[in-house]
DNA sequence: ACAATTTACTAAACATGTTAAGTAGTAAAG
DNA sequence: CTTTACTACTTAACATGTTTAGTAAATTGT
């Protein structure tokens, strides 16, 4: 009997599973973002905002897995760098509604290019069939209720 | 054409999908966590140790996905809270030895079925053999060289 | 209409993440 | 043997993560 009897193999527990592949994946993406003074978190936040347009914040911080707290503070900074505009709801004074900027986009575009590269440098070591079955599972693990 | 015709829908990006799903796993274990004053890092810190025994620190902090930096002041707090030990190197003195004391294994212990019941809970609603191939396809990623 | 609750966000405090720089011990090269 | 490089870690500074508390606006209950 080994030491570890009464817990599972850390490689089989899927939190850790989950973080070690994300670390593989975001290595070489930090090196890209490193280069242009981006963070992950702006990252994630630009791409958000790309793909969905105007939004409240509560939905950038459900889709970029950010809490509120974090998103006040690193938006108050994409709003003064020009990325991101920010203005009061209209019908619900509560809500800030955000969006991306000309020059936001302009970051997605130039960095287009190297973080599809470096998709395809995962894609053809393991395979697109496997890839795709990949995200289907982790879009199914995201929508069990927990 | 929609709007975010030069970017991959963020559903299907490896790096924001792999955290959508961990974060719908860690949900319920960060609520176990609170409730035993320890925090997501303690954990995995306390999970490798069980199952590596003995090691040095650059191990922990490639296994438990944490630099260097951020583990030395956490093992600093779990030291003074006797959950952890540390001896320095015999053979090289530039290494510092760690591993898990008897209190260490215990909050594992105590937390085991917990952590088993979440765990449970999401293999029910997608089956144990999705979840098998998620964790194999998972360690595969995890091997990929960028 | 009014009080109580809820929602969307902000503020503050402390832990952790991240980078750069520093220290001491070890290994390698000449 | 000595200089040089490298390795394992620590420190410091600042960004972000996380929790708790607070504010203002909207909603609900009566």
């Amino acid at each position: 009997m080994n030491r570890q009897s009464h817990t599972t193999r850390t490689s089989r527990a899927l939190p850790i599973a989950l973080l070690r592949a994300r670390e593989t994946v975001m290595a070489p993406i930090r090196d890209m973002l490193q280069g242009i003074q981006l963070t992950e978190q702006k990252w994630r936040i630009l791409r958000v905002l790309d793909e969905m347009g105007e939004v409240e914040q509560s939905t950038i911080a459900n889709e970029a897995c950010l809490l509120l707290p974090s998103l006040t503070r690193i938006l108050r900074a994409m709003e003064n760098d020009g990325q991101i505009s920010r203005r009061q709801g209209s019908t619900d004074k509560r809500r800030t509604m955000v969006k991306i900027t000309d020059e936001g986009r302009q970051i997605l575009e130039e960095n287009l290019a190297t973080s599809l590269a470096i998709h395809n440098t995962i894609e053809a070591q393991m395979g697109q069939e496997k890839i795709d079955n990949l995200l289907d599972l982790l879009e199914e693990l995201q929508a069990v209720k927990v």
